[in-house]
DNA sequence: ACTAAATATGAAAACGGTTACATTTTAAAA
DNA sequence: TTTTAAAATGTAACCGTTTTCATATTTAGT
């Protein structure tokens, strides 16, 4: 593999002169600009991108914590993030957590190790293991998706109370008074965030509320339908059920079916996210679309402007939601 | 930040000896080991990795070029390939290619650049542009999804024509003779690989193979509605519809919703992967299973043997493939 | 106790670039 | 033409490791 000298030697000239019509063409003059580009293609020449990394101490890459990428929703926000990361000259090392803490801290680690420049998450879950903490206490990071209370790294985010508020909103304008929420698991802020958005549109409503009407999931389908099967077991059931996110709401629709209620007549059912699948399901989901390529893109944007230094104290940028009305929710039945 | 001659000097010894007790422990002895490892303590060292890297010349970073991450079946096999990189040391950087040849390219060069040691494509599409085939005249490259016919690179696949066959059967053993086909993007030899398996199953009930039951589609859901419109507007319908993704499937399936045709009793419908949401849509899907977790493991321990030199000429695995039978399908109704 | 072999350690080169600094060449000004 | 500044190029140090080779130390054998 031939390298840096080998280009010199070829063209004549000096390693120095060879890198600087690689970095700075300017800086050289055309006479011999051309000559040690003929000599880069006579060598075939490719750049030890690593070495470069390394010399520079700037890797040009981006760590990314996403605890599974099979969720749609993540998968729209790593999207974005390629791109922007593309635009930007960075690559992005995607990793898989499964929530697993472990794996969290051996892939965060990768910023201490000097394999990454910077690190976001797509859960809130700070701080990490204190040894990987650099000099000034932080880690280059930025929090996305899910706001973090400290205010000390820059956070992307929905306003995900006022979202929940509005679709809870929705569905007491049809005429709900008992309204279901299967959350999100515990350990997510977003599950608190979105609780907190459906009490406020209750206690503004006058409605109580009821704590019985909560039910337990983890964002996944069978969650979504084992809370479904519950509660068509109910002897008082809801007559609707604002869920905390689509596949939660797909899956509990099943649930619903398989029960012989029909959506929405006998029982409403809403989602968060608007992931592509909600528009094809029968009845289209109403759901809460969020601008997850944007997060995406946000996110990294912001992380590199901290790693530039452009930031001074950490931005929390809020994304614009949009309550989306489809067949899934309609009009309280009579009781 | 510390590094390898600070623990050096804070321990007493050499640089060498900081570097033997870190990689090879047993090489030096109990006393200076302790000694050693105090002093990594001490004064917080963490190895750079970057420079670990440029002088060995292994990043140990896979490359791995997914058309989209968006697609929950390729989300599946990114964790597989998550799961067994991490577990070999490996780390991968994804990209999102979008089927886009300069974004594959840009990747693929990763290799030829040293920030990568082995390329993964999810999307049998070699060769790439001349200038990143290296010495031997290949890339350290395997195929995972799609069967590629020059033998050169290591593939992981599923017999992709027998499982259509198998699909295609399945609806002919239910009674139906005008069975339709959603296929997928023209680019993709699975797409071919899907027909032939259907035309060969054709073939042995004695049907004619008719071009008309052919509509295009890209493994999109709004592809699969679109096709699905189309069928439903057509005079003479076909009994059946055999889509090459389940995101077709499950488009195609609201069209004929939309246009009041019952699935299975007015047209019965079958997918291919089997992505979860496939047994949560209504009716659940009939579809073809295939171990995508296992695709990703299989590609990246292929891959890394193949870096190792532990292959000699490029092997191609078959994965198993499952016909997985739900509501979607029935039996064929009376003309 | 003496020598040979084995083990432990250190000094320094190497990996492939970038870049500060020194030097030479060219251009501009007097 | 001479002087001076600017532009182009070269020399060599440097980034943080690993690793070869030489040297020093320990262990084992007689």
């Amino acid at each position: 593999m031939a390298n840096i000298r080998d280009v010199a030697d070829n063209a004549g000239v000096s390693v120095a002169t060879v890198s600087r019509t690689l970095q700075q063409p300017e800086r050289v003059s055309p006479k011999t600009r051309n000559k040690v580009m003929a000599a880069v293609q006579a060598v075939g020449y490719k750049p030890n991108l690593m070495a470069v990394k390394f010399r520079s101490g700037k890797t040009h890459n981006l760590v990314v914590l996403v605890p599974t990428v099979a969720n749609v929703f993540f998968a729209r926000v790593i999207s974005g993030m390629q791109e922007a990361a593309a635009e930007l000259g960075y690559s992005i090392l995607l990793a898989n957590t499964l929530g697993n803490n472990d794996i969290e801290n051996h892939y965060a680690k990768m910023v201490s190790t000097s394999q990454a420049d910077g690190l976001i998450q797509l859960r809130a879950h700070n701080p990490f293991d204190a040894s990987m903490i650099n000099d000034n206490g932080l880690l280059p990071m930025v929090n996305a998706c899910e706001v973090i209370e400290d205010g000390q790294y820059p956070v992307v985010s929905l306003d995900n109370r006022a979202a929940a508020k509005a679709m809870t909103e929705h569905l007491i304008s049809l005429g709900h008074k008992r309204i279901a929420m299967i959350k999100g698991p515990h350990s997510s802020p977003l599950t608190q965030e979105r609780l907190n958005g459906y009490k406020d549109a209750l206690r503004d409503a006058n409605i109580t509320f009821d704590e019985s009407l909560l039910f337990d999931g983890d964002f996944t389908l069978q969650a979504g339908y084992n809370a479904g099967v519950t509660i068509s077991e109910l002897a008082n059931k809801p007559s609707a059920v604002f869920c905390e996110n689509d596949e939660t709401a797909i899956g509990a629709m099943k649930a619903f079916k398989q029960a012989d209620l029909q959506v929405p007549s006998d029982i409403s059912v809403a989602g968060f996210d608007d992931i592509a699948f909600s528009a094809f399901v029968d009845p289209p989901l109403t759901t809460i679309a969020q601008p997850a390529e944007e997060f995406g893109r946000t996110a990294v944007t912001l992380l590199v402007d901290l790693l530039n230094g452009k930031i001074k104290k950490a931005p929390k940028v809020i994304m614009p939601f949009e309550l989306i009305v489809r067949e899934s929710t309609g009009v309280a039945a009579p009781r």
